[in-house]
DNA sequence: CCCCTTTGAGACATTCATGTCTCACATGCT
DNA sequence: AGCATGTGAGACATGAATGTCTCAAAGGGG
């Protein structure tokens, strides 16, 4: 009985540890554990009982980041109508996570991880078939390669988690910046479509 | 006589040490000093020789990428003529040290070096005055901040530095991919402005 | 041809993060 | 109150990367 009690504690506090290490990691990929645990609000020792090491810590991090990632691209139905539709509403579930894709971004590492690396790629894949969908809907430019469309999206959000982060943008203004400046670009026009 | 010969050796000798070291450590910021040393192509004796010790080492790629940055943005004279196309010749003259930038981007810690947060800073300001001028002269949108744009351009550089490092996309689409994404967005347009 | 300088290879000490352990304390339940 | 479990603080060992040294070899200049 108190066993799965026990098991329900463990999992949400394994939760907000992971969260709290996104927190640190994904602006210093080299941050000590002491600096882990404190920022969790745990110590070393207990953050020690939860994850079997540095090793493992990261890998739940990575694998927490692209499971919230998927989920993201579920929520979106990012293979469901129009593109650019799509791809706003993938910028919607994402943005709030964004400091994952972030970390993700950062540590390239992670991906000597096999089960990691086949994770990633499998959502890679479905976020550059949006973009292919896109360009053969006519709604996406096709002079710019999917993979490229892919990879800056991600080099974008990546790039919203570590300004919120920092403060440098406000957190509601996330998923505006994104959309509007990925596909509308930063030319002003006369003539608006 | 042979001293002056000796110092001009060594310099062209770290300038292509700290470009061996922008290779790895843009990839892989916890890279060891053999890794460096054998991209360099001399011995972990030699590199302690030329640099006291990592942190040095770390500084000085951290003070070439900056220079190389700011001299990019001399030659592209970002400070003349219609922001547009000024940020165009920006882009032509940064791509080819994208690597650099890429650097930049990931070795956060660089910036607790209060010399290189300067240096850092006072290039960040070049850049969003150029997107201030910009949305005042009327060619970039004024509902993204210009904040934003800047932040944003630099991860899509530092995209670049990566897909291009990895194979991901040829060094000679770089410029194209990364001005045509960041101005004119990833919509096509029916009517082509 | 000889000497000077630099380099590379390796041995060695040192430092620091990590991993492991113990023990005292707090919390929660019976 | 008594007991059990989880936690934090700290000591300690371990291992890996770094910093330092020596020495033999290579290359260049006089």
């Amino acid at each position: 009985m108190s066993h799965m009690l026990y098991t329900r504690l463990m999992a949400t506090d394994r939760d907000s540890v992971l969260e709290a290490a996104v927190g640190v990691l994904s602006r210093r990929p080299t941050a000590h554990l002491d600096e882990i645990a404190r920022a969790a609000g745990i110590s070393r020792a207990t953050l020690h009982r939860i994850f079997p090491g540095r090793e493992a810590l990261i890998r739940e991090v990575g694998m927490l980041s692209l499971r919230k990632f998927a989920d993201a691209c579920d929520t979106a139905g990012i293979e469901e109508g129009p593109a650019d539709a799509a791809l706003r509403r993938l910028v919607d579930a994402v943005v709030p996570d964004a400091a994952l894709c972030a970390f993700l971004a950062g540590e390239n590492q992670l991906y000597d991880d096999p089960e990691i690396n086949d994770l990633w790629e499998a959502q890679d894949a479905r976020v550059r078939a949006l973009f292919l969908r896109g360009q053969q809907q006519g709604v996406f430019r096709i002079e710019l390669a999917a993979g490229w469309l892919s990879e800056a999206f991600f080099d974008l959000v990546a790039g919203v988690g570590w300004a919120v982060q920092d403060g440098r943008l406000a957190p509601r203004d996330g998923a505006y910046s994104l959309t509007e400046l990925f596909l509308g670009g930063a030319l002003r026009r006369s003539e608006q479509s």
